[in-house]
DNA sequence: ACGACTTTGTGAACACGGGCACAAAGTGAC
DNA sequence: GTCACTTTGTGCCCGTGTTCACAAAGTCGT
């Protein structure tokens, strides 16, 4: 299910192209899947194509984004106001895709107060407030290596269960919080694992 | 394959901390898998563990490092130097792990000339010197997702055949480029998919 | 109303990756 | 030198996810 949100973001470029219809193989090669798969995935969520057709675009982006429980808006904070937590807090494409920053924090006494992206930074501290009273969800870390762990864990005691981890450790959580994590070294040295094998490849067979 | 990174990572914080032999054990918990899976990961490599005792921290290292292709630099171009672009300029973490970001690139005539993280914005009007002088083999695309495939196409052309997107769009490329893709939307959609099972379970047995 | 055509939905085969469990191999104490 | 112990390397099994291929279902032109 993993692939939904590929298929959203295809069908929403395809409505602003004024499209209302489209087959699976269409949509497939959109998001860069087999057709097959496509049909298998959507099958999932029910039958909502028309054989002979194809599938109504409205239509399939409202199950869809239903299915991924994109109908309410979700409350978003980010952790550490560095480099990465700047940019990410200046981003808009969140609010476009039903995300709403409502916080950002940070445990620098010297960062605390400063205005960000037009929202002033608060501190960690505040984060069972932002629970309770604001419903905060997910939690964005991006604080140094060192300093994840704890910003989780503040997160996690809180009870925010969902988190997207930019820091490059592994994070310890309880089995009911869910981490995905976002590791741009990693990608880099698949790429350079890649870049070698074709460099081999071409001193064989120049 | 995808998971030596992280084992790498493991490695070098053991070695930090003095660690000289390490078992499947404990150097699988550390990377955050099962003990199983990672012996049959290093056996593909070889056979550097002595059994009884572990493996060798800076041996296993060096072998990883040598498999995932680290022992040279490799060098990096950034192109798109907004929000996210200027982020990655300024990360310290790239020298760390032997990626040298050689080059920053702009479309804009008012962003080109500009310093950023102290080097100064070149036009993508460059990349076949910087691939043909200077080595280039890994390009970063950090433009809006409406110039990504320009961007993309102008970096294939000049010979970079591995790409890193952080734009939300399927790019197409020959068979022998490389694209791996950073999607945040995507991610956040998973946990808000996640959020939502949650807020539905708790719904019917709270 | 009917038939040719298009496209979905799905059952069945297939491929791959992960986990289990154990034999082989090495260590170290006595 | 031998024996008990630890830990690797690997053969086998199993579940999941992907692709293939086709029947069922619907459309559109005549
Ligand atoms: N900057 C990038 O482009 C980039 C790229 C890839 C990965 N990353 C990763 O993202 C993370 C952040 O990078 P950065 O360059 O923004 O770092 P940074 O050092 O610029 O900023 C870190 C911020 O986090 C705050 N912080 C530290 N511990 C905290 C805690 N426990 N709770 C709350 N706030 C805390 C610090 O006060 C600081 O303001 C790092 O783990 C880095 O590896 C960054
Ligand atoms: N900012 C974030 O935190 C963030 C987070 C997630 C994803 N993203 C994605 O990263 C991308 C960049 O985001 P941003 O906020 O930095 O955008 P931005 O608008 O701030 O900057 C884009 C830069 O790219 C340049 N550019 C445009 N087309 C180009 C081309 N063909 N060749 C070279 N340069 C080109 C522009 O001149 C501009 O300087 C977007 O696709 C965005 O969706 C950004």
């Amino acid at each position: 299910m993993a692939r939904l949100p590929g298929y959203l973001r295809a069908l929403t470029a395809l409505a602003a192209d004024g499209t209302l219809s489209v087959s699976s193989e269409e949509l497939a090669s959109a998001a860069g899947v087999s057709s097959a798969m496509l049909r298998k995935d959507l099958s999932h969520l029910g039958s909502y194509g028309v054989r002979g057709v194809g599938y109504d675009v409205d239509r399939l982006s409202s199950e869809i984004a239903a299915a991924l429980g994109l109908t309410q808006d979700w409350p978003v904070a980010i952790v550490g106001m560095g480099n990465l937590g700047r940019a990410l807090a200046a981003y808009r494409g969140f609010a476009e895709r039903g995300f709403r920053v409502i916080a950002l924090l940070d445990r620098d006494e010297r960062v605390v107060g400063e205005v960000v992206a037009g929202t002033r930074v608060r501190s960690t501290a505040d984060l069972p407030a932002l629970v309770e009273d604001d419903g905060l969800a997910i939690g964005v870390i991006a604080t140094p290596p060192e300093g994840a762990q704890e910003a989780c864990d503040e997160l996690v005691d809180a009870g925010v269960r969902s988190v997207l981890n930019f820091a490059p450790v592994v994070l310890s959580v309880p089995d009911e919080v869910v981490v995905r994590k976002v590791d741009l070294s990693t990608e880099l040295q698949i790429l350079a694992f890649h870049g070698q094998r074709l460099a081999v490849a071409e001193a064989v067979a120049p």
